[in-house]
DNA sequence: ACCTCCATGTTGTAGGATGATGCGATCACA
DNA sequence: TGTGATCGCATCATCCTACAACATGGAGGT
């Protein structure tokens, strides 16, 4: 039974100051996400799983839980746990760790996918509500002197707004997250550069975008949009392609 | 103790047949995201919750461990948890529920964003090994007779690697997301709408897709894109917009 | 052959005990 | 009085045992 003949624990991942659960639905999620365990098969029984890791079965069973949150598996009282397959999975997650560098130029990238056409949807669509609540964004952010806290997240709801005035909820949704994302890992790039007198040249681009968008012009919002992102993107070191 | 001053469980969510550890987490989740307990804020002990929700210690864990997991609350051991600001929250999901009707077009349209820009960037990014992923996801389809289990599948592969051509993890990671849940929809779709006799058109459409990549042309592989997407769209009954 | 009932295995929940950790208060000392 | 180290304590992390709820399959009776 110690073998790795049945490929099981043979802990991987060299465990850094990760909690159990954490460590046991990770390995089990890498499991499942690879393949190694087919859609309909049955996992082994907590009892088992907690003698393979090495875990008590309150761990196990965390870490199945939050498999099961994310509909990787379907836990069945009295019968088992069995994998579900793919098209059940209903949670994305984007871990910390892949945003530095080369994360965050393709984060980046996929954001200038979504929001130049969320802008260009949003110039035909939005209300006189939407536009309303960019403009009251647009002054918060005038407010400030530097690009600091406020102003930040002034424009973190800015760029929500117009993922909203599109009028899908899943591109406000997965637009907003994006953003969220990208705005936490901003604030160490700010300690390294300081980009505080940009701040005029980051409200330029903001307005011609709302322009754009009062004028219902959808070519120029799209172009506005492109225009800041780029801009943004250079503000912390990565290079936009297009 | 036992006063409602607090304001806290007073039994939301009517408990359906959810489990224990589900309605806990979705009530202190809830509580969260609309605000009612502020970034920053300490959680109640975890005793402390069981005795309010009136549950054990394992399932308040068990329900804190799922929004740690989601990047809701950050727990420190032998402190407390903490709720941590919007934008640490790693996690997206879309419940099924959402995809009635409305939810469905609206999906079909984020998904129309994405795929005709991966197509586009597909064409120029794209390797050989890519080609050849993709050409036998393609040869797949094309030995099925009729639209069912096995094409489906092969189509679903033919997108991811065409998204995967692109070389961002990210677009891969959120096309196939959107795919696999569009593809979950499907199925019933398709007992109500006979639709066995279109995988010639469908076939069509994909092979117009994968010449333009292998030929290198962005410009007729994002027009095909969206030519091949405005036709599923319409054989589900959802009408694609531009 | 069919139906009923029970033994068994599994997940779900409860409740306690113990270790690890970080914070704050207390106390000793200058 | 001020300063620093030490200790207690609250809290999470993990483990353990036990029982309840539930489903399945087989034994046994009709």
């Amino acid at each position: 039974m110690s073998a790795p003949s049945h490929g099981w624990p043979t802990d991987e991942t060299p465990l850094s100051a990760e909690l159990l659960p954490d460590r046991v639905a990770a390995m089990l999620s890498r499991r499942i996400s690879e393949g190694a365990i087919a859609p309909g098969t049955r996992l082994p029984t907590e009892q088992k799983l907690a003698a393979l890791f090495g875990v008590s079965r309150n761990v196990v069973r965390e870490a199945v839980a939050r498999l099961r949150a994310d509909g990787l598996v379907d836990a069945r009282q009295g019968v088992g746990s069995f994998v579900l397959a793919p098209e059940r999975r209903l949670a994305i997650r984007i871990d910390a760790a892949a945003l530095g560098g080369e994360g965050m130029a393709q984060l980046f990238e996929l954001r200038a996918i979504l929001e130049t056409e969320a802008a260009r949807l949003a110039a035909t669509r939005r209300t006189e509500a939407d536009l309303e609540r960019i403009g009251a964004a647009l002054e918060r952010m005038r407010g400030e002197e530097r690009w600091e806290e406020g102003s930040i997240d002034a424009d973190l709801v800015f760029h929500r707004e117009i993922a909203a005035a599109t009028g899908n909820a899943f591109i406000e949704t997965f637009v907003s997250f994006i953003c969220e994302r990208i705005r936490g890992s901003i604030r160490h790039a700010r300690a390294i550069n300081p980009i505080a007198d940009l701040v005029e040249v980051n409200l330029g681009e903001h307005d011609r975008i709302y322009a754009a968008l009062r004028a219902a012009a959808p070519d120029e919002a799209e172009a506005a949009m492109r225009a800041h992102l780029v801009g943004a993107a250079a503000r912390v070191g990565v290079t936009l392609k297009r």
